[in-house]
DNA sequence: CAGGATTTTGCAATATTTTGCAGGATTATG
DNA sequence: CATAATCCTGCAAAATATTGCAAAATCCTG
């Protein structure tokens, strides 16, 4: 038998709450054979350290923060519509699509206009079911689905991809830089990124404003490996870009 | 035991909302053993939330408006919650889940209790996104999305998914026979739920009472080949499938 | 080891929350 | 209109929380 003392309790407890089940003082009283109210000490400071939510009754674990993928969905999609468009302006006739996750392509894609024969591929399943929803034929890319970005990643995602050759590659950003380049925040992510660009013939990338400038954890792309850039940046915002091939659309 | 509480009861029924489903104060009276004014408060603290709209007998969702692919993630809509109940009672504790595509599993996984380290293998983008909210780690099964089921099949995927070993795999029905058993609407389906068949060392399927007795397209298991099958089905209904194999759990 | 400080624990008195119930008002339904 | 179901209101009982306090255990120091 343990030290039964406040200091093992509360591990055991706080253990127990990682594992997702409630605490039921009463319960726990008898257990470790103390009183209720030495349960209900053990569980204040529990919450103290942020460890647990307290309830009548006991304590249940802290509420989990909900992705954030599904979080934007649902609480309005905060992409700028002019993107979208001058997007769709690009792509819409595209007979063959790799998209990358992110919500900005997401909200691209929702836009798609129907289109027969159309195929998108892509390592997203959000692209995937919205893509589906447009109409369009889709194969997903298998893999391991990452927590960070919600795509695909691995090696078995990247073989794939190496066997296809598409026209256009639709890219997500999580940095953009003009020395350091397109950025991503996780190395699996970096290689998906990488090898969409090598399967494409154009690598077209949407994005806004406020990732212009900013730079990732990981280096992807040059940024003169990238043929299109749309954004609704200012003018002047852009100007480090300039002296880059890369053409840049405003919106 | 769980804790009965306003706050762990207006949770589930929040849950419950969100999944389309309309609240009965009558059984959740009964479901919860309290009074009826007990729940009727319980609504009334979530109408104060924004979180049903009350009307008589019990609460409705709030019109959401949401994407017609979320809404489908969370369409849990319809599915017997008690078939849901007892399909988590067997799956909950797998460390490594084969999941199929379809509305019961989908309502089965949105509801999966959180656990370290378990892995959800699918071939369904909406599948993946439930077990990745809930926290598993997903691998998804890459290839052509079928437009029926909406799940991905072909010659990759099957060949992944000969690849690995699980221990219990959750199928979907389109159709369920005594004799003719289960069966898919689609030719690539079938060759898909007959791959995760062989790649499980148990095979569950869950599955309302409308199914029994229908034969889709597709033969693609036989019953004897199926190690356990939840049903709302009534006792008479299942009298068929007594004389064979497969064991069958009524809710 | 003695003696004092600190921590931990259980207890009692007092709030607070939750619950079920009784009654009368309101609403659906034939 | 009559009837049944559901709703609102106030209230009292039960369960749980909070607070203050004193006894016991443990730790610390010389």
């Amino acid at each position: 038998m343990n030290l039964n003392i406040p200091d093992t309790r509360q591990q055991v407890l706080a253990q127990r709450l990682d594992q997702g089940s409630q605490l039921i003082a009463q319960e726990l009283a008898l257990e470790f054979d103390v009183s209720l109210d030495t349960i209900r000490r053990d569980i204040l400071a529990l919450e103290a350290e942020g460890k647990a939510r307290r309830v009548r009754g006991g304590a249940v674990p802290i509420a989990k923060p909900v992705s954030p993928m599904l979080e934007r969905l649902s609480s309005g999609h905060g992409v700028n519509q002019a993107i979208i468009d001058a997007t769709l302006a690009h792509v819409s006739d595209v007979p063959t699509l790799l998209v990358d996750g992110g919500t900005t392509t997401l909200a691209i894609i929702t836009q798609l206009p129907k289109l027969d024969q159309r195929l998108v591929i892509t390592p997203s399943p959000w692209i995937a079911i919205a893509a589906q929803e447009r109409g369009s034929d889709v194969h997903l890319l298998g893999g391991s689905l990452s927590t960070s970005g919600g795509i695909t990643t691995g090696n078995t995602t990247l073989s794939s991809i190496n066997d296809i050759a598409v026209d256009v590659a639709l890219l997500g950003v999580c940095g953009l830089d003009a020395d350091f380049g397109l950025s991503a925040d996780d190395h699996a992510e970096m290689h998906m990124k990488q090898a969409m660009h090598r399967a494409a013939n154009s690598t077209i990338i949407a994005t806004e404003k406020s990732k212009l400038g900013t730079k990732a954890r990981h280096r992807t792309l040059h940024i003169a490996q990238i043929d299109l850039i749309i954004t609704d940046a200012n003018p002047d915002m852009i100007k480090p870009f300039e002296q880059s091939l890369a053409k840049i659309e405003l919106v």
